[in-house]
DNA sequence: CATGAATGAGAGTTCATTCAT
DNA sequence: CATGAATGAACTCTCATTCAT
């Protein structure tokens, strides 16, 4: 399915390097932006731990925690669990975070590349004229990184507490945006379908692919379900794929 | 339970319908069944009344259930609210329903076509010769379906209580099953682009459809949102569109 | 030490007796202005109990709460203890109080005559021509009434809470203003000393009968305090006492 | 401490002086046994330091505690805020004091003339013939110490452990006793009001004075508020003031 | 002695569910 | 059947105090 190669020669790994470290280069700079936009839902831990073996501990909670978030969910995993899990007393756990809310989002903002994999999307461009490539690229991105449970717990998180909405909206608004960019430029080059919704189209392709990173087991190998996604995508946007 | 057919066949569309809605009555006697094994019966289990003004009191306090369940969620809904606005007692309540989990099954059987609108996908016939149409009014009944707010407090029940997901899978598989089926067909035809990968593009129409009817509001017209999708859909699985 | 008498005719006593009844209905209505002051800070109770029995058991909690903070404090008293002290649950506790703090409070506002037994002060009419007596009466009558035990519980929480100051600042206030207009008229009509200082005489009178109010044993009989007092507060404010 | 002398008796104030401070000493002597009794001595206890430096973190601590206590209450200060408000770890902390109650207890033994500022109404003495004056240097110096906010710390500590009143009744009954005293003489020498309820009246003076000594803000300058509360007393005592 | 991480009893509060009236 | 008061387990969070380093 895949067909990249390209008309020109031989330095096109060389290119292909240049842009995978652009593009790494790129990813970090969207998660630095991601992370601004969480940090104003963060207040300051009661403790921060300057002894290297309470950093081991914070982090020994921090995992503890994931895990069950990940397999209870947000509420019916309890303070008094995720101390007993993490081999502390629940007063640790209160040492380390001023909360059950607090504990999350620090994993959330920690581990913002593998939750949040569909900002993978917000770096698509489809400039250099291999847009199927491209889309590949994202959407493998997206389907290897792992902590869809944590988002699952995020996403509780949110649905109980209206105050954290907003950093939802404008996480999603900002890989909607960019997605809307690439879209509009291709639609520019005239690559496009002619009369193509951007907008709808955008949100559709987000739609998918975010919800698609949530699955837990689909039935069907990782390899496969990103190629028939990539067609999907592509062939929906460009024509004549 | 598949239902094939062939090709040509005027009642194939009826067939269809049939098979849906038997489905559906499928789902909902083993939903009643669960509802049995997750709230044994106990004594006498409050059943449904017979009595007119009985039957009005149960809807009542079902319909007040539906709107708390959808404005504030599954756990954010308590008993006492619940009773308050239907205008009766906690008692009352609890003559009705054995638990507020009852309560929200009961309600998820009763609108199960409203809440699962998914289940129109599995009526797509590709065989008249017009897939654009079909997928277009199969997309539009899903979305102009209302309640998907109860869905998401379905969703969140499962989150919490694992005995439910079989169920849950269920649903699913069947109208995966019925995609790929309509798709297969179509594919023998040679209507679908080559090389198509039925199941991982089934799965991806479903992820799609299914994520996108819970929206809230997108900021985009429904009749839009309808038109891209069905673009996407149709480009991705039939050729010169 | 009491000299009435006056100069005319044999009606004193129904003049007494008017005056008596004008003041009940003074004090009532200072009463009210106290509570109005008070109820904002007083949120409704979840719930208003409609069956008899219920405003018995309310009544019994209220009473136990009452023993337990004059016994020991606000801030010993917790919420278990109220209820055992009450023999019911602490949910039913909760079901009758909002909290804690709405427990004090409601006692304070339903007791308010008992608690600030220094709205007296804010009677003292000297007009009639015997301030001796009107000042005798008013301190006996804050000596009698017995809650200041709950009055220092009330002080426990208003230095904890600091939202609640301004209502304590109001009720004193609403007394200390009352207290320099009686003292301002008497001055206008020659009767005090000559260059008193209004503002800090009452300052000093009010905070000498408040605190008395507050004692618990003083080793001293009632009625011979309450004539020293009445004397202290005569003669400095009245020459040729 | 005050040093008035006068016209008659020259050894008469330097006893009343040497009372004062006996009582003083004792009530300190008593304090600290109360100290032990009350934390008792568990493996090593916490003494005074000897060196140098050590004394002077001793006291760091001490004043970060004074300060926090008078801020925000005693019950509303934590170990914790008193050790980084001092600069120092709570271990520290506790290296120095056994706990909370013993930095209080500690702190109020050594500031006791500064925190029970109505010692200095035990040293009234009237025979000199200007009664006045007395009165009003008693006041002043009894309002223009500040450390109330301490006794207010004290007092809160006392309404949670009964153990200590005693302590507070010896005091009272020092300073109480010696006004009767002074009193007393006065009436010898016919110098007082006839019929004067001398201990009734002690007591309404010492109260008086003792409680307007917490105050915070009255709203009165101090000079006006000591001229008044003079005014009060000399005119409640002396005839024809 | 200094440090600060760890502890855990205990406090306030909620809410699904029961049951006497 | 309707009512709504009663229940108590469960949950989140605090803070005085200890103790290994």
């Amino acid at each position: 399915m895949a067909a990249d190669s390209g008309s020109a020669g031989d330095y096109g790994t060389s290119d292909m390097q240049r842009n995978a470290d652009e593009s790494i280069a790129d990813f970090a700079s969207h998660l630095r932006a991601l992370e601004e936009t969480l940090s104003p839902a963060q207040e300051a831990p009661p403790r921060i731990p300057r002894q290297a073996r309470s950093r081991e501990k914070r982090d020994e909670i921090l995992k503890a925690a994931a895990r069950l978030f990940v397999r209870d969910g947000y509420a019916q995993t309890t303070s008094d669990t995720i101390a007993a899990e993490a081999g502390v007393s629940v007063g640790t756990f209160y040492n380390y975070f001023r909360n059950k809310r607090q504990a999350l989002l620090t994993l959330v903002i920690e581990r913002l590349d593998g939750i949040f994999s569909n900002i993978r999307l917000a770096q698509m461009d489809f400039s250099d004229g291999h847009p199927r490539e491209v889309i590949r690229r994202a959407i493998g991105a997206m389907l290897e990184r792992g902590n869809s449970g944590l988002r699952r717990a995020w996403l509780e998180v949110m649905a109980q507490e209206p105050e954290l909405q907003p950093y939802q909206q404008m996480l999603r608004q900002y890989v909607l945006v960019r997605i809307e960019d690439a879209l509009r430029k291709a639609e520019a080059r005239g690559e496009t379908w002619p009369e193509l919704d951007i907008s709808a189209t955008a949100l559709a392709i987000f739609t998918l692919l975010d919800t698609i990173s949530l699955r837990t087991d689909t039935g069907i190998d990782d390899e496969r379900l990103a190629d028939a996604l990539t067609d999907m995508v592509y062939r929906s946007t460009f024509p004549q794929g």
